[in-house]
DNA sequence: TTATAATTTCATATTAATTTGAATCTCCTA
DNA sequence: TAGGAGATTCAAATTAATATGAAATTATAA
């Protein structure tokens, strides 16, 4: 019972070693067909990272205490006046920029001063390069 | 009965004109204080669709996609073999990435030529120089 | 025209991300 | 060493993103 299929409107897929536009078949062929293909994608531990990394730079909150922290360094409730969001909030956004290292932060007796990283300074470089 | 506060434990917010670490106190008001600050983020409209770009970018499925455009122009039942999903939700993908230009379709007979754009590929370097 | 392949759209279900408020933790100071 | 300020953690509620399968659309070819 093997590719057995529930009936209704099967799944089609067309045989696209013939009859799709020569442009694309004949590139396709010519540089290894599928598996050429397939080879030349990144493994998908790395794009998972990688869409870990963006989906950090996805949301307007973390931009904005990126964007601060660019300035200079804060304590988190200078930030806080910035994105006047609630602490435990805004600490749920902190910790996420941390994860992927865009935001670092020391303790410095009652306060932890978060400052950005390189990687953090990039990351807003990379994103003001694309062009909104 | 402006800012009642419902009990409990309420919000604290430190008065960040005194009392905090002094690198952090001295710079801010050197550059115009938390106006200063907020004048240097950028306007919330920006950096939503600044999280946008980065929000289509966060899924590994997308990031094959545009991987395996960069390769060659494809057509979607090629792009399904790489990919190995449904045709609705391949679709689904393919309309964001085709929101953020970062592809663009062209028919050609009973197909949809796929390619990436300039975007596309300036989007993909910037998130391989962040380094995975 | 009718049938069919390729692709998209739509409504609904599922899953993941974010928000909320209370509780906790840490460090400092009286 | 008790109390308070600054900040984080946790569990539950809410909202947003993604997945699914059926139906619709478009273009070609019989």
């Amino acid at each position: 019972m093997a590719q057995t299929r529930t009936a209704s409107r099967p799944e089609r897929c067309c045989d696209f070693t013939r009859g799709i536009p020569d442009p694309v078949r004949d590139k396709l062929e010519k540089r290894g067909g599928l598996e050429g293909l397939l080879a030349r994608v990144p493994h998908q531990s790395v794009l998972y990272a990688c869409s870990r990394l963006n989906q950090a730079l996805a949301d307007p909150i973390r931009l904005t205490v990126m964007y601060a922290l660019l300035s200079q360094p804060l304590i988190v409730c200078v930030i806080k006046a910035v994105v006047q969001i609630a602490d435990s909030k805004l600490s749920y956004h902190l910790t996420i920029l941390k994860e992927q290292e865009f935001i670092a932060g020391e303790q410095q007796g009652n306060w932890i001063i978060y400052h950005i990283t390189d990687r953090g300074r990039k990351a807003l470089k990379c994103t003001e390069k694309m062009g909104v």
